[in-house]
RNA sequence: GCGCAGGUGGCAGAGUGGUCAAUUGCAUCAGACUGUAAAUCUGACGCCUCCGGGCUACGAAGGUUCGAAUCCUUCCCUGCGCA
């Protein structure tokens, strides 16, 4: 399933090809959000020509929209019109967090940001899975329903249904939700179906050191097609926390890591041996207005950029650069809430982030990684 | 010229005797967003501040009142209608 084509010299990155059966991720590489089975307001012809190779899509959400239909779903691949773009299903185990106790305590999963204002958590956690309240009453999922319901989604690779926890919480309850994800492990396995469909194991641990260590080695073990890295971290202690794991998931095998990232985060991970990404920022961030440029992230609806008639970034091949739409046309496009900016600004991003992606597996293949990620992180302001 | 309606912070527009430095929206400024209940959310937005508060403000000038953006008088200006 997974081909190394070339080890760096410096560092534990790697080039390589991860094949499905809907076809090859070349990593490093970047899933693209949909949760929905669909990404926010970008088009399947755009995303391919954003270079998307990869896409993940969401247990939990799909779950409850499609309800009774998901018996008769044509399968995330059908569903998004890219047959042979390889798409993955998130297990759910995140909303355990978001909808959760990231609720509760007003933080998202890397702390370091500003809080929000606390809210009700809506799951109740028990030792065979997740209770979630919405709008219609409470849903029930666990390890075993996540990985029934991923087979019928019938994304290429899927992941296990795990708890992820909040950066705040104490060492005693990490390890308590640390048991839990490691024996919903093996319900994950025993309950996936024999299919094409490849499962990820996911990593917990939160912050602390032996219990990231306990959990790689633990999860590392065992006979998953890959591993994903999850849960909570400081924005300071992530490489930390992936030195400490990485050395215990088989070298053989593609590793993601969860829901991450910004720029930095991912020469950081792909340092420390990080095959694939996945992260809301490029199309959320989007969305409300931000662009990403080889420099960082600018705020297109700031005054500064009311005469600017300058494209986001200067060389950049994705439509809307291509096309010249100008920053101050974007900035006038966000202010009166046409949502084709967000469109416009959704496929610069996404090109943005899959060029950099491959500007990465170049460097790796022509052992100038380092050298790459240094002269990128200088660049940024 | 007469009649009517008005003049409130960058704009729009509430308020019509005290709890009003003044609701709200827009604009502006700053910030956030990391496995998407987010095309969203937070904060600032007269001036000064030892962050307790102080000062100047609702077209202008007078006046009534313990107290006025709010009441009265005059003036200036704007819109509509009639000449």
């Amino acid at each position: 399933m997974f081909e190394i084509l070339q080890n760096d010299k410096d560092s534990r990155a790697r080039a390589g090809i991860i094949h499905t059966s809907s076809g090859d991720v070349e990593t490093p590489s970047y899933a693209i959000v949909g949760t929905h089975a669909e990404v926010r307001s970008v088009s399947p012809d755009q995303l391919l020509q954003a270079k998307t190779q990869l896409i993940i899509a969401n247990t939990y959400h799909l779950w409850l929209t499609l309800g009774e239909k998901l018996d008769s779903f044509e399968g995330v691949h059908a569903r998004m019109k890219l047959p042979n773009t390889v798409i993955m299903t998130d297990s759910g185990g995140f909303q355990v967090f978001s909808l959760g106790f990231g609720r509760e305590h007003g933080v998202g999963k890397v702390l370091g940001g500003e809080k929000k204002k606390a809210s009700e958590n809506l799951t109740r956690i028990t030792e065979e899975g997740v209770f979630f309240t919405d709008e219609n009453g409470e849903h029930f999922l666990g390890p075993k329903l996540s990985m029934e319901i991923q087979k019928k989604l019938g994304a290429d690779i899927i992941f296990a249904f795990d708890e992820c926890t909040s950066p705040e919480h104490d060492y005693v309850y990490q390890k308590e939700a640390l048991g839990r994800t490691h024996r919903w492990a093996h319900i994950c396995l025993e309950s996936k179906s024999k299919s094409a469909q490849k499962l990820y194991g996911i990593v917990q641990g939160g912050i602390f050191e032996d219990l990231r260590k306990e959990s790689a080695k633990y999860i590392g073990a065992l006979p998953f097609d890959g591993f994903g890295i999850g849960g909570s971290f400081g924005e300071k202690k992530m490489g930390e926390v992936l030195e400490w794991v990485i050395h215990y998931l088989p070298e053989e095998k593609p590793r993601h890591l969860l829901g991450i990232g910004k720029i930095e985060d991912l020469f950081l991970g792909v340092e420390k041996g990080i095959d694939t990404f996945d992260c809301v920022i490029p199309t959320r961030e989007a969305r409300h207005g931000s662009a990403w440029t080889t420099q960082g992230r600018i705020d297109l609806k700031k005054g500064r950029y009311k005469d600017d008639a300058q494209v986001i970034e200067h060389g950049c091949g994705c439509e809307a650069c291509a096309s010249g739409i100008p920053k101050k046309q974007l900035r006038e496009m966000f202010k009166s809430k046409d949502n084709e900016a967000g469109t416009l600004v959704s496929i610069h991003n996404i090109f943005f982030f899959n060029t950099l992606m491959e500007k990465i597996r170049t460097s790796i293949k022509e052992n100038r990684f380092n050298e790459f990620k240094n002269e990128s992180l200088k660049k940024l302001t």
